[in-house]
DNA sequence: TGGGGTCCT
DNA sequence: AGGACCC
């Protein structure tokens, strides 16, 4: 064991009581080794053996570990990488698009193996998984007398899924390191938390191989009972390996594992813990304010403050860090989060998979754009992006075009998309380039402004092609966003532009179900019909008139805005297909269906009132459909 | 110093 | 709408 010469007041209080560890969830932290570069040298295997950096405008962003055996770091300048390693190949990863697919492909791969769905992303490169059941499912079924030939059960239903492994070690490394002459002493095993953790390891090293043998990808593991800790401690054996935080994890005087690994992190080191909260924190245990490198906007502190400097610091308590941390603006509750970090006490749980982002953004960065000529067609370039990653990421997986094999020049689309959430929300953010000082220099600054608008309608089309849906979107939507943004007419310089889909709305989410919170219901199906803003051409004027489809909810007894003929009658899904090249006829341009009431199987249940539109997959009330219908009639 | 993301106020 | 945090 490590040596231990802390104080007695290790273990965490909260009015008095003691702050529990959590020891019940056994989870993953996965790590893909330098992942931007790992993706290139997937692609292009024989990139493996060189020095391989990932640019993105100046700088290196990531490099493979053969370049970092020469020197390279991540966040380095080009130019300085060259200069260290001249034969560097240097790869452009400005553009995203793969290191998010490489993501979404080993993310979905790992998801396979989860039982409770419990598998969270931090980043292109990160998975949390919260493998308690598989691992508490093991653990009942193992024989304790015969821990060395233990079969890991990757199924519930399939007992010949799995694995054979000896359950009384650890699969990789441990913290703290276990010397072969203090193996582990009987007992140890049956402390039940080590006998998890065990598992746990074995099935860290399962999926590792997996991700290599399946993907080609290596990563680094870590194995404990919380968020915090197994990402901690995944980074004590780097690349392509594994460690496990061993127990005990509590003690009454300082003198477990979780204590003494925690308490050795430089403060700012620990996931929560950013640069605000570590200089306030620094700031505190020096009695003065922490030195930094101005230079940088979030540079390097010059300063080294450990965990421990703090946590043992006098009167070091959730109401203390209260007190330093606290006050407008900042979240509540923040000294005892602080606190519980300090002390390896993370309650917060490995999120549910998603199968949708909550926002979508893509921006660039300029070393100058002044003229709103400029501005407009950088936003066209984005707005591009952006429609293209609306289509990639909310629409559902089907094949997004069949090509007819008798004739090459006649491509049938077959329109099985639906969208599966929709962005309420646009919004269009800068960041403008600091004025200059008095003295001639500029400020650093990387604070962003932004403008939001409601997401237009028109960018849900499937039939149009996103080239126009995009030259739409600048002209009607992003130049007045910019212009909302920067009312002067000139002498703004910006040096980066964002534009950005939010508001997520699950088209799923409307769905009805058993035992649904009514009030809830009706506050998410108010939000959806706000976003179910149409284009009324109801009067003679040329110019579009919006309506508010929510609008007609509180209208719904004025006559005049009931729609004026019902809807057509609902067609079976097998009649109402409807290719996205068809240009629909206003017989035809609806096909909504009601709920199947008699296909139990489908597990597609709308509410009783809604109807989604076969069009676009939208769901609403039926009184909102006559203005959808309009709507897709012009579009 | 990039091009993304999340959640909170 | 912005700010803190994460990669």
């Amino acid at each position: 064991m490590l040596p231990c010469n802390t104080t007695p007041m290790d273990i965490p209080r909260r009015r008095g009581q003691r702050l529990k560890r959590q020891l019940d969830s056994i989870i993953i932290h996965f790590d893909y080794d330098a992942f931007y570069a790992s993706v290139i040298e997937a692609e292009t295997p024989s990139l493996r053996a060189r020095p391989l950096a990932v640019q993105q405008k100046q700088i290196v962003v990531t490099c493979n570990y053969e370049a970092r055996r020469r020197g390279l770091y991540k966040l380095q300048l080009i130019t300085e990488a060259k200069k260290t390693c001249p034969d560097v190949v240097i790869v452009l990863g400005e553009d995203l698009t793969r290191f998010r697919n490489a993501s979404k492909e080993l993310y979905a791969f790992l998801r396979s193996f989860s039982w409770n769905s419990r598998c969270e992303r931090l980043g292109f490169d990160e998975v949390w998984m919260d493998v308690t059941d598989i691992v508490d499912y093991n653990v009942r079924l193992l024989n304790q007398n015969d821990l060395a030939n233990t079969f890991f059960c990757l199924s519930k239903t399939d007992p010949t899924e799995g694995f054979a492994f000896d359950a009384s070690g650890v699969a990789g490394h441990t913290y703290p390191e276990v010397t072969s002459t203090e193996a582990d002493a009987p007992r140890d095993l049956w402390d039940p938390l080590r006998l998890r953790l065990h598992l746990g390891s074995h099935l860290a090293q399962h999926l590792r191989q997996k991700l290599v043998s399946k993907k080609g990808y290596t990563c680094t593991v870590g194995v404990s009972t919380n968020k915090l800790l197994c990402k901690l401690v995944g980074n004590v054996h780097k690349p392509s390996d594994q460690t496990t935080l061993l127990p005990p994890y509590t003690s009454e005087d300082g003198c477990d594992n979780v204590t003494s690994f925690i308490d050795e992190h430089e403060v700012g080191k620990i996931p929560g813990i950013g640069f605000k909260l570590a200089q306030k924190l620094r700031a505190h245990v020096l009695q003065q304010p922490a030195d930094f490198d101005s230079g940088l906007v979030y540079g390097g502190t010059n300063e080294k403050v450990l965990v421990r400097d703090i946590r043992t610091f006098s009167d070091m308590g959730p109401e203390t860090l209260e007190r330093i941390l606290g006050g407008p603006g900042t979240p509540h509750g923040i000294g005892a989060k602080v606190w519980g970090l300090l002390n390896g006490c993370d309650d917060t749980e490995v999120g549910q998979a998603r199968d949708v982002p909550t926002q979508i953004s893509i921006e660039d960065s300029y070393v100058r754009l002044v003229a709103l000529e400029e501005v407009t067609k950088e936003l066209l370039v984005l707005s591009r992006s952006l429609l293209r990653r609306m289509h990639a990421d909310l629409l559902d997986d089907d094949e997004d075009l069949q090509v007819s094999p008798n004739d090459g020049a006649n491509i049938a689309a077959i329109s099985e998309k639906r969208w599966l959430a929709f962005p309420k929300t646009i919004r269009l953010s800068t960041r403008p380039r600091p004025p200059q000082n008095p003295d001639g220099s500029r400020n650093r600054s990387f604070a962003r402004i932004s403008r939001s608008a409601p997401m237009p309608n028109f960018v849900f089309s499937l039939k149009d092609g996103i080239e126009v849906l995009a030259e739409r979107l600048v002209k009607e939507t992003l130049v007045p966003l910019f212009r909302k943004l920067h009312p002067e007419k000139s002498g703004w310089n910006l040096s980066l532009v964002n534009v950005a889909a939010t508001g997520m709305v699950d088209a799923a989410s409307e769905k009805g179900g058993v035992g649904r919170d009514i009030g809830k219901m009706l506050k998410r199906q108010g939000d959806v019909l706000k976003q179910w803003k149409v284009y009324d051409t109801g009067g003679q004027d040329q110019t579009k008139e919006e309506v508010d489809v929510s609008m007609q909810v509180q209208d719904v007894w004025d006559e005049k805005n009931l729609e004026p003929s019902p809807p057509p009658p609902p067609i079976r899904p097998s009649e109402s297909r409807i290719g996205s090249e068809d240009i629909p006829t206003p017989s035809q341009e609806l096909s909504f269906l009601p709920e199947d009431r008699w296909e139990s199987e489908d597990e597609d249940m709308l509410d009783d009132d809604s109807y989604r539109c076969e069009e676009c997959g939208g769901v609403m009330p039926i009184f909102a459909m006559g203005a959808h219908a309009r709507w897709h009639a012009q579009n």
